[in-house]
RNA sequence: GGCCCGUUGGUCAAUCGGUUAAGACGCCUCCCUUUCACGGAGGAAUGAGGGGUUCGAUUCCCCUACGGGCUACCA
């Protein structure tokens, strides 16, 4: 009796794709090709409202990007579509008119300022918030409430309707939840919902059942936030008749706010400074420009790596996976049940440990071109040798740009005072002595200058190391970067000389001022 | 307010009744290196509280506290 795996991640089009989306859906990915399963895409665009152009090619694109592109979806139609719940539309009607028939649904006549009015009229000291509910609805205008007569006039004159679900009193619904077992829920702190808006449009609770029956859906992945609606959800399979087609349902931990209380948001990346959503998101409303980890300097398998990590792990205390490797362990009893904090200082640990791991070649197009928009004139064949050289200093593929820049021209800003302090005429003079050997030197050999560095500062008395950090500061600009004398040869020769006479006049200036 | 979910170091977390309660990130010290990193060796730091069950509870149950989610013609 077993089917096939199937699984959907469903994400509304309104804008920037979250860090927790990414995971639902990573999860999603995962769970299909732990199973050989299919991993669909299902456009959940039933709000027109809030509806955003452009925001489901990026999902997709966010998706590809990570390397979880969905087997079906509205990019890549199968035997399930359309995708898109705005194209279902006309299915969901049918199902709502026989959920009435069968005394499952009713129509609802009351307009927004009536809804508000019931809620006020109700509203206590110890029920902030009323629902539409057993209770409540007999004073509604309803076709539970009304007259025949007066239902269906109202129906024939096209008032504006919804229709809503009967909720049953005194049920206990139960969902069997594959991460937090068994959750009971009593149908009378279930309101009735309403199923297919006055726009003839489905809300998410119809859409979902509807889709996910008719797209076969064998386990379902969301969010905790979604726990609440469960048992509407639970009520329509049962209504419907598709209870022996119900996917199993799991419910995903939130990923909550670094810091402070509640689950994380886009605002939490701006006011903390790290990226939330997947890539850039440019908002065609506002003209609001959100930054993503692709664009922050990102890795993709860094990206899906750490977030697979929060909120399961494979108990084998590894935590360095690539896609293969988690598809493979991936299991969902190993899920969490509480929610994790989300951590950019663990985050960029992941991207530097998959930087690290990464060729030269794989990461010289990307560099190159974050160094191209810097105005760093560069070519790839230039920068795949200096990779190597700098890639355990980098976190992320910005990070590349300060530790290559100045292989490519003069240091942008130079950190005199850490020479001046200890400046002196030793070691001005040192300096003029050994670029004069410089210039003479035959062979432009990373060892050939080291030796000739440490022959003349012998010969005058000095210590090598005493002038080694001066001279770094001026190739480089700063503390920072891979051997000195490797970085001399890579600049050759011209480079290298000039930086160091520009230096010596700079500190001459200040001295003699 | 109600309903639901959750709770091991600062963070991610292992443990599925018996451990000196792993490991990782971050932090600190030292080594390597006269830069910064990488690497290596150490260190500080954890079972929310109270009741049970049990020979024995971090592990099972209950209560409390705390945290979170939901409470729309949004998903």
């Amino acid at each position: 009796m077993k089917s096939a795996v199937r699984v959907r991640f469903a994400p509304s089009p309104t804008g920037g794709l979250h860090l927790g989306g990414v995971r639902t859906a990573l999860f999603n990915y995962l769970f299909a090709r732990h199973h050989g399963g299919t991993f669909v895409l299902r456009i959940e665009d039933t709000d027109q409202t809030r509806f955003v152009p452009g925001a489901e090619h990026y999902i997709l694109d966010c998706l590809e990007w990570c390397g979880i592109s969905p087997d079906e979806g509205p990019h890549k139609e199968g035997r399930f579509g359309p995708y898109r719940q705005s194209e279902r539309k006309s299915t969901y009607r049918a199902f709502a008119e026989q959920l009435i028939q069968q005394g499952h649904a009713y129509y609802a006549f009351d307009t927004p300022e009536e809804l508000e009015a019931m809620r006020e009229r109700f509203k206590s000291e110890n029920n902030p918030s009323p629902q539409y509910n057993a209770s409540i609805r007999a004073h509604m205008r309803n076709s539970l409430a009304l007259d025949a007569s007066e239902v269906e006039r109202l129906l024939s004159e096209k008032t504006p309707h919804v229709i809503r679900i009967n909720v049953p009193a005194n049920q206990t619904v139960v969902l069997h939840d594959m991460i937090r077992g068994e959750v009971h829920f009593n149908s009378n702190e279930v309101d009735d919902k309403v199923l297919l808006k006055a726009d003839g449009m489905p809300t998410y609770h119809l859409a979902v059942v509807v889709d996910d029956y008719q797209m076969q859906i064998s386990h379902a992945f969301r969010g905790e936030e979604w726990l609440p609606s469960a048992p509407v959800h639970l009520l329509l399979w049962d209504f419907l008749g598709w209870k022996n087609s119900m996917p199993q349902w799991a419910h995903l931990p939130l990923i909550l706010k670094p810091d402070g209380h509640g689950k994380l948001s886009k605002r939490d990346g701006d006011r903390l400074g790290f990226p939330v959503f997947a890539m850039d998101w440019h908002d065609p409303r506002t003209q609001e420009l959100t930054r993503g980890f692709r664009e922050m300097g990102f890795l993709p398998e860094a990206f899906i790596n750490m977030l697979a990590l929060l909120g399961w792990n494979d108990g084998s205390g590894e935590e360095v996976f690539d896609r293969s490797q988690l598809c493979e362990r991936f299991s969902v009893d190993r899920i969490h049940k509480g929610g994790a904090r989300f951590d950019f200082e663990k985050a960029k640990w992941f991207n530097q440990e998959w930087i690290k791991r990464k060729r030269d070649e794989e990461l010289a197009p990307q560099v190159c071109e974050r160094m191209k928009q810097q105005g760093i004139q560069v070519t790839q064949e230039a920068i795949t040798p200096l990779i190597g050289l700098v890639k355990e200093r980098c976190q992320t593929l910005m990070d590349f740009i300060p530790q290559l820049d100045y292989f490519f021209r003069d240091p942008v800003s130079v950190d005199w005072n850490s020479i001046r302090a200890k400046w002196d005429s030793g070691k001005k003079n040192f300096f003029t002595e050994w670029s004069n050997e410089l210039a003479a030197l035959a062979e432009w050999k990373t060892e050939a200058i080291e030796d000739s560095f440490k022959q003349v500062a012998i010969r005058l008395g000095i210590k090598p190391g005493e002038v080694q950090l001066s001279l770094r500061i001026m190739l480089v600009g700063g503390k920072f970067g891979p051997p000195v004398f490797l970085i001399a040869h890579y600049l050759q020769k011209d480079s290298t000389l000039s930086r160091i006479s520009h230096a010596i006049h700079i500190l001459d200036d200040a001295a003699s001022s």
